[in-house]
DNA sequence: TTCCTGATTAGGAATTATTCTTAATTAGGA
DNA sequence: TCCTAATTAAGAATAATTCCTAATCAGGAA
């Protein structure tokens, strides 16, 4: 059993779970977000499905995006003002921006996840989440700065 | 010396710092802001503003935020996909979102401003800034819950 | 199978936050 | 006073996302 057999295992359990049919179209989208590593975009997605899926709408990626974010299969990022990006990766995890390049990088700290936060917090509500971002020049732009 | 003319001391230095004329939109867009001690949007600064000064633009709001921005006299928020919003706080803090009503709250810890990062992290690139992000559900939302 | 029903989709229109274009206005210096 | 560069108002344009609607699909009942 390969570990993409494995994710559609999960995909097909999910959808059942929700009472969602799992579609082709759900089921080419979830494809295409396995093979995506990093951060894509919605209209990415769709431009890369409709080599494959000619007759796909980029309103379908849109909702199918949006229920997959709601089954916690996915993770909708809002950290830029630009277009909205996807995290294929659901594991806790934070995040280095490039001011430059708008890049963004996975960051794992483990230690700040455990960390309790300041009593003045827990007054404001109920915590559910926490997401860092870092702001910065990433090493690639810093080259070409020296470069150029 | 009133606190509002210390203000309006700082944006004439910081102006003129930057060869930016102080125009009276400007002015008065500062003032504004002053007036604003949470996180507005350009459309609500547009709307309140016109009230007393009937011919301003929203794009020179948008314009004159920007410039803020740049000069680091408001902060640019991402934090929804929604408008974005403007922080009149410059101080280092994070945000609670609340994933219900949206409402953003600051959030003050420096203790972990200090903190180290990660070594990983470094490897990335050069860190310029730090933005916490911790989302739930605020304390109202959780009354009308119970009651409702 | 055939019919019915509800879910889903494609395609395009609509929405909406933001930016762009352009002509008019302003203010300061020669 | 005249010139020039910066700034503005107004509205058009842009672009990401959502909405609308008719067509398609899939599963169950008859
Ligand atoms: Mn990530
Ligand atoms: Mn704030
Ligand atoms: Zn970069
Ligand atoms: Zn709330």
């Amino acid at each position: 059993m390969t570990s993409q057999d494995n994710e559609l295992d999960k995909i097909r359990k999910l959808c059942d779970q929700a009472g969602m049919k799992l579609t082709p179209q759900r089921l080419e989208i979830f494809k295409e977000l396995l093979s995506h590593e990093d951060h894509p975009s919605a209209e990415l997605i769709f431009t890369k499905l409709r080599e494959r899926l000619p007759t796909i709408s980029l309103d379908t990626v849109y909702r199918t995006l949006a229920s997959f974010d709601e089954l916690g299969i996915i993770k909708k990022l809002n950290i830029s003002n630009a277009r909205t990006l996807f995290d294929t990766n659901i594991e806790q995890h934070h995040h280095f921006i490039c001011t430059k390049c708008k890049r963004v990088e996975d960051i794992h700290w483990p230690d700040f996840d455990k960390a309790n936060l300041p009593e003045s917090v827990s007054a404001l509500g109920s915590i559910q989440t926490r997401h860092l971002e870092l702001h910065g020049i990433c090493n690639q732009c810093l080259n070409k700065k020296n470069k150029g």
